[in-house]
DNA sequence: AATGAATGAGCATTCATTCAT
DNA sequence: AATGAATGAATGCTCATTCAT
């Protein structure tokens, strides 16, 4: 048992590795520019090896972003399990927690966030495709439940919330491609930040019950 | 004259007969999957013909999106000019008409919005370039003029039109990726006309001032 | 009979038109890397065109060498015609004479003597290839006289005068060729006047009869 | 151990069986005419795995010439080595020994000279281009050795000896080319041999001091 | 005479992937 | 488990040349 389970061990970090080396060149060189090889390198492995632990370029670059689902799965999860805050407060933070998730690794992101709807989901083995659904369903069910408590306090309109949480999720994904594609004309300063915020505010007000008027 | 003029008329329709097949190939097998063959193919001309058109690859690609980008543009002016509509309800009518060129042409606007944040932004030539900017840039200052006149009437809150009209169509290009990216996962309905309504139906919201509460 | 005059004059000005550009282009680009289109745009005219007055690159090339090898011959042919000169004084002579050629035009040159025994001579015309080989012969046979002269005048040793003439010229064309290669390596200065003259020198001293020794 | 020395082996006659079928090939098409896809043809590998042994077409062409670079490097020693001859013997010597090197493999002979002031230099890796330089130097200087102790001896006349070296290398390659050029025109008799024996002959008079005339 | 337009044929190079060892 | 070696399959792009007008 114990030689079993050293060997798993080794087994993901040799994975965790090759998706170290994998997210430096993806990052660098974006999906078509990074070759298996150049990864293989990077990882300080051949490229044989990589297709030992991973079934194909596809799948290597999904599940790098599988990481980066989780981290954002997690972020949104920390943000619900915020007692102290109301659902309102907690929009406010949920633009807070995504941006951070931005500054973290924002060429990963924007990576994961073109993957989303790109050719290559296509060539996704089943399971991982399974796994990358049930996680981004698992996220934006996360956010839903802030809109639904919202409702339930009638603090907030009455709206399907998994098409509050798309939404949201959509901004936020629009916002950042949005902005990169901007600076790919220009160089000109990054107005992710205040731009989130500033939606996610007007998202805030927007799903807010109001007093009389309407 | 009237022969140079004959000849001015025929390039057009080459340069046009050319973008239909790219149109075609492109929607059909995504950008890196369309090669110069097929769509030459599909236009009943040799590959060296297109390059009498069109620089390389990118351009045409860019070229096809700018028609996209232009009928775009006309819709949101369209929005724009309808004096009889409120500040208010020409953000409902942007939704409309934005579905609209959705629906008109799905696969190329989607094409536009990935085009917007890829790598292949960067082979473009100067010009083009410049001309993607302006043409993106007047589309965006249309949507800004309408917030910035429900401002002006004191029905909107005082923001930045510039975000608010980039948070508009941040709102618009998540949207209509994030959907296509679902289909990706699952051949489920397209629910993208109702969240979208509603989308904007919270931006709307979002950004009307609110009687004595806040 | 004056209207057809003029016709054949033009017709000729516009051949120098293009062969002139050709030379430009050649000159900087080499055979391979000149295009027909590069050389048509420095001629002012459309590619088509060249074709009305050459049959293919190939004989384009031809032509424009044809030029130098005119030069090169009656260069050659002045030398000869030098009364005042004896056969050895000629032999000195030429080698400066050759230089002059090289000097007014190195990179046709070059290429002329890089075309001398390329694949490219195949692909001629027949009248053009007997054209270059008569030009070539009649060289060859101005500088044969030369040795023939000394020859006569029991100046210097009785060997085959054409063979001497093809000495000749092979250690002029080596030589340029090599001093060509070696700055291909090294930028450094270019030796090829000394040289040729040096070279010269041994030969006119090679073939020199002497005294009582043999 | 054994399996990496095997490795090696192995690589090494990949290796030669490429230069092998590239030989046949450039030979008999030039170096423009003959394509990757022809070579492997020859070699009977993929085209991808020339590219495993060689970095490109150019490189491919440049380390066959460096294999007759290295033929010509030793027949040129071989004749300096050779003690019981005296420095006027060598110079017909070397012309003997540079004849069997035609003999041997002329139209590899012809790409290495044709190569040498070619393009084709300018593409070439550092290293290789490092290589060939020094090999041919270091030709160069074995055949200045010959003229040197021809001096020291008092038997020649005083000249710089890499001087003339470059000048028996030109007379050896100009001839070469030229006799190829010829034959471009007719078809007629390959002159090489005696023109050659000529040339060195008039060469090796040339240098040497003569009695008491200039 | 001149040319705008079109194209056939070509070609070096890349790269994900496989497999014997 | 790891990899060196091999390759099949592509593909964007070029360019000499032709021909209708």
């Amino acid at each position: 048992m114990g030689i079993a389970e050293r060997r798993e061990r080794e087994r993901q970090m040799r994975r965790q590795q090759i998706l170290d080396a994998a997210k430096k060149v993806f990052s660098a060189k974006g999906f078509s520019g990074a070759t298996i090889e150049s990864i293989a390198e990077e990882a300080e492995l051949s490229p044989a090896t990589l297709y030992l632990y991973f079934k194909n370029k596809d799948e290597l670059y999904a599940s790098l972003n599988m990481k980066m689902l989780e981290v954002l799965k997690q972020k949104i999860e920390g943000v619900y399990q915020k007692k102290e805050l109301s659902p309102e407060q907690k929009i406010t933070a949920l633009a807070e927690a995504l941006y951070q998730v931005y500054e973290f690794d924002p060429l990963i992101l924007i990576n994961v966030l073109q993957f989303q709807s790109s050719e290559a989901l296509r060539n996704l083995s089943p399971q991982l495709l399974e796994e990358i659904k049930t996680d981004s369903a698992r996220a934006l069910r996360t956010i839903a439940k802030i809109f639904e408590d919202g409702m339930r306090d009638e603090q907030f309109v009455q709206e399907n919330p998994i098409a509050l949480a798309d939404i949201a999720w959509s901004l936020f994904g629009g916002l950042v491609l949005w902005e990169e594609g901007k600076r790919g004309f220009d160089l000109k300063k990054n107005y992710l930040k205040p731009t989130l915020q500033l939606g996610f505010e007007i998202l805030r007000r927007g799903v807010k019950r109001q007093g009389n008027s309407g």
